[in-house]
DNA sequence: GCAAAAAGTTGACTCGTTGCACTTAGTGAG
DNA sequence: CTCACTAAGTGCAACGAGTCAACTTTTTGC
């Protein structure tokens, strides 16, 4: 999305070289060999720097596959912070999470690969999830924001919790999809009726 | 609960102890020095095998702790299928969720110094967490078997799922129990309604 | 009593990950 | 331009979890 090649020093530069090179290495042992059979000395080796260099860029080896992050968060709080008027809270955040890579496989033969390699592997499955629900608090404080609620409201950190989780629902290998709108449906039902019980309608 | 003290031959009792043995040294060494400061070679030692021993008996560093656990689920599945007639379905679900000894920790000292030795190191925290989703689908299928619904009806995993999970919000640090409490409320509300658009009143 | 199976031992090995001491090479100030 | 500073990278040794294969005990069923 944005362009950082700004005032990118000779240092710098080289060092995300070596970042990305990594990066790339792994990504393709993986698919190659799936996860467990690359080893990170394997990596290092292929990336032609050494162990201890590799664990300078990044903090583990699950960490090596999802270098792509960051703003995800942000987008996560946008979603619900500058939702369309009108638009109730929930249904924004539904089709913010629909409109993720993450459900977007059908488009996009790389990624797919890609879902079917972390989703294949426990250990990435796990380590996903663990970096999706660290946005937790975030949201909560966005929601808890939203509806003039205190910023540690038990409800809207439950709802949080529970709307994010949504996406781990260990569907049997069919449809992703059904399950999240069904997780949906009945948060959207139990928030509309709290809300209501409370006399506001956003 | 269930004393199975029943044919036990002179080998499957050897067996036991030195399980027991293995149980005990390892949960005195954790609370003594906290988990990460306790190798599996400190525990083989204590209870006086070899390392490749304790890993016969139990499958990894965590197991060592959550021994006791077996019929959570069958538990887990009673308390919505044997629950008091009228009583509606998610309503016995929490109560038997609160009622469950992560909870009573004002009771029993030891569950209590047990739940912060587990709170206080991730990997137990982690461990735990999947322990309890692995109930998931039964809960599910209990729920479908409940409500007349197909055995994996969207609605009825999703419901599962997000009622587990209800126990796992990273509350901060304050009150466990509204926290699940909000949860469930918010669960309650949006099935009661989902059930009433569709006529039943269970 | 004996053979098969189960429990345990030993020791070496893999793999993720860390620490330490060291070199190399951009960088910025004078 | 050079020199001290600093960040990046290296090599190696180590630790802890977990596995493997070969070998020695029991215990048990017959």
């Amino acid at each position: 999305m944005t362009e950082t090649t700004e005032p990118l020093g000779r240092r710098e530069r080289k060092k995300a070289a070596t970042r990305q090179a990594l990066a790339d290495a792994a990504l393709e042992l993986f698919l190659e060999r799936g996860f467990d059979a690359v080893s990170i000395r394997d990596i290092a080796e292929a990336a032609d720097v050494s162990t201890t260099t590799l664990f300078k860029h990044f903090p583990s080896k699950e960490a090596l596959l999802f270098d792509m992050d960051a703003d995800v968060e942000q987008a996560l709080v946008a979603a619900v912070r500058d939702r369309a008027p009108g638009t109730p809270l929930l249904a924004a955040l539904r089709t913010h999470m629909l409109q993720a890579r993450a459900f977007k496989s059908e488009y996009d033969e790389q990624i797919a690969t890609f879902q079917r390699l972390v989703a294949s592997t426990p250990a990435l499955v796990e380590y996903h999830r663990r970096m999706w629900m660290r946005h937790e608090r975030a949201l909560a404080e966005a929601i808890a924001a939203d509806t003039g609620a205190p910023a540690d409201d038990p409800a809207c950190a439950a709802l949080a919790h529970l709307a994010l989780e949504a996406r781990s629902l260990t569907t049997p290998a069919t449809d992703r999809l059904a399950a999240v709108n069904a997780a949906f449906d009945l948060l959207e039902r139990g928030w509309e009726a709290a809300r209501g019980a409370k006399g506001r309608t956003s």
